[in-house]
DNA sequence: CATGAATGAGGATTCATTCAT
DNA sequence: TATGAATGAATCCTCATTCAT
């Protein structure tokens, strides 16, 4: 336990020990820890900043004078994390290979970095979604990032596809768009879902597999015409 | 307008007229209008007493005498709100029909309502689980109930198919709760879309055939044995 | 002493018993009074909020409410003092008499209001002119209110002379300007004295005379072209 | 400009460059230089050690180092700068002159003074008096000094006056202090309007001419025993 | 029923001040 | 000598909540 841990029993975050002296980039990142922690588990409102200095094993005023306001701390929190998740997902992704390998790829890495990181994804994905324009515009800029990509890669798909097929599907932006928007809402759900291994969640990859499953090959159906339709006879 | 509609031109819930002697029922439902509303739109925290008070066209003691505390009124809302989306879906969805088409109906009966309801959807999805343990639990437990009932239409559908399958799949049962699971999130993911309207966003039909193209053909290809494997060659 | 005062010893403005259920208006002159206190005992920054609720007798909160911040209490403060040393000198002033005697009875009324209202005269003379611009020009304001009156009965006063004058003087308006600024300073000077009784300073009667003799001779004399000049020999 | 100037864009007072192994002497006058500076702008609560220091171009502990406490610092600044105008209006005294001549030499070298210092003035005449009795009391004793001073010119005056008079008027000691009282306020007055160049304020001598004017006229008539009483008739 | 009056408790933020290097 | 790192102690302000009428 940290030293000078006050009152409400709350260990300082990664269990270190309530150092003194140490350089300002590196209580900056214990003070981040401590804020996605916080933020994550408590929200934005009730996340107090003491709570917050004492899990980062620091007093308050020196979380002032790092990161200035609740807001910018919140702020660098999410920036922190968002930037992580992307870059996780970019490492990941294996490049050079075929469109459905990229995205299976890109999405484990997705699934793998959110199990890891259980308190950045809930931030990302729960929090600041919740408080207000300027929060939810960050991690909104993150999501079209991503969206971006799957979009692109299911442009890829279609192309790949078209080489082969007798009767080549046409797909319009906003039935794109409608499918991005559903592929990004499926992964969130499986990420919540297998950070909560409680709940016999999968792991990365059978995540990353299931989600496969689940749309490549709805996607395939589209490109080849196949539609469903509420008309169809059972 | 309402009487005692003070300063910030907040006026009241469903426009209706501050009027004396209104029994305690009706009173009930205004003050929860005015609390979905403002939970919705602020958050639990920012929402205040007064704020809600003066939404519903009441004094405040009045709020206390009805509703006891903040905490009991914000399940209260919750409470009200989730019923009536799973009884939503509930009657939306066509008993007796093949399970693509209860799966298709209850879609578009949970589309309607969330479009209709945004201030009760975004309560539901966004507000109640950032606002720790036991109203996130409230909400989990009505997503599981919808999880559980299409993870049965699922399996119902497994069934119809193995009938008349000539190699009839399996599908174990962490597949189908992945696949439930992955649905329930674009389904929520395209709710949220859909509640934009500003962005473009899909009728509630139109959202569930996005839906149901994008997830019924996966199921079909699963079960027919043609699954997506990370080891498949291109 | 007050119900419900706590630690410092502070009585209660006015000795009043702490009492409750007070109609709003009588709770803000409590207010406002144990502002003017504080503010010119302890200035701006150093009078607490805390230490104001406590001498009105009543909670922080309910200052808050009533009076919404530090800053508008201490406008407020200042308002109210400002307005009552105006009316105060003004309805002093006896009109329809000659220009010396209106002079005097307005500065008898000053001195008359500063001595019996210490903490107003101090707050407006020595706080609010420390606190920036806002507060400043307030204060301003109401001087400039008195000079202009003080300017016009120098005006008044310099007609009557002329009339019976055999080489009538003019007085430059930089001149004017100049004059009334020493006999404003000089009345602030002397009402500070006066106001310490202690040190054994003059009755406001006797302070008005002073400054009549102080100022009414050298007035006649300068309208009289008698200027002293520097290089008059001894 | 000085090393370690950060952000804020201030300058170090008196353009001195931010050097090492300075002796102590200079640094404690840089150190007051810029507690008066900042004092006076921004009164004794509001100016922080931080802006100080980066002002006066040293680091904080050294400022604590040298001068102890901020209500050290502002004793020495209050201190230094009473001393300063005492020794100023001292200097500018002219011996041996005639009563008249010793206060406009006076008068002027105040002036003049105030003039060049107006940080200084605003320290002693309006930030020093809010601060409560210690300080306060500081320039109360400074002020007193140069009442005195005045009280005791007016006495020579009325000697050298009896003298050659036809009919010697008498002052009573309360009626000169009170003659020396407003004299004075009428300076301070004075020098703040003087201080004010760009609302069109006097030069030093200028400001000393109108003040004897405005003084030295009074006092003659009431040697005479021309008495200014509210019992004439207009 | 309805409400104006009132408060306890807690949270963000700032700053003078001190070590350890 | 000089300073980056760190904190205790306030201070302003807000809000859920309760009475007395």
């Amino acid at each position: 336990m940290c030293a000078g841990a006050r009152s409400k029993g709350a260990a300082c975050v990664g269990g270190a020990t309530r150092s003194k002296r140490v350089p300002r980039a590196v209580r900056e990142q214990q003070m981040l820890d401590a804020g996605v922690r916080a933020f994550a588990r408590s929200g934005y409102q009730n996340a107090s900043m003491d709570e917050i200095a004492e899990l980062a094993g620091v007093s308050k005023p020196l979380v002032y004078l790092y990161l200035n306001s609740k807001e910018e701390l919140f702020t660098a929190c999410i920036r922190r994390e968002a930037a992580a998740l992307v870059t996780a997902v970019r490492a990941a992704v294996e490049r050079d290979a075929s469109a459905d390998r990229q995205l299976w790829s890109g999405l484990s890495g997705f699934f793998a970095h959110t199990a890891e990181h259980p308190d950045g994804w809930t931030l990302l994905h729960l929090q600041a979604r919740t408080q207000g324009q300027p929060y939810a515009r960050e991690v909104a800029a993150m999501r079209a990032e991503i969206v971006a990509f799957v979009t692109q890669l299911i442009g890829a798909a279609a192309r790949e596809h078209a080489r082969g097929a007798a009767r080549p599907g046409t797909l319009a932006g906003t039935e794109v768009a409608g499918l991005a928007h559903a592929l990004v809402g499926a992964a969130e759900s499986l990420a919540d879902w297998a950070g909560d291994r409680r709940a016999g969640g999968p792991s990365a990859k059978e995540a990353a597999a299931t989600l496969m499953n689940f749309a490549w090959a709805g996607l395939g159906n589209l490109l080849r015409g196949q539609e469903w339709t509420p008309e169809r006879i059972g």
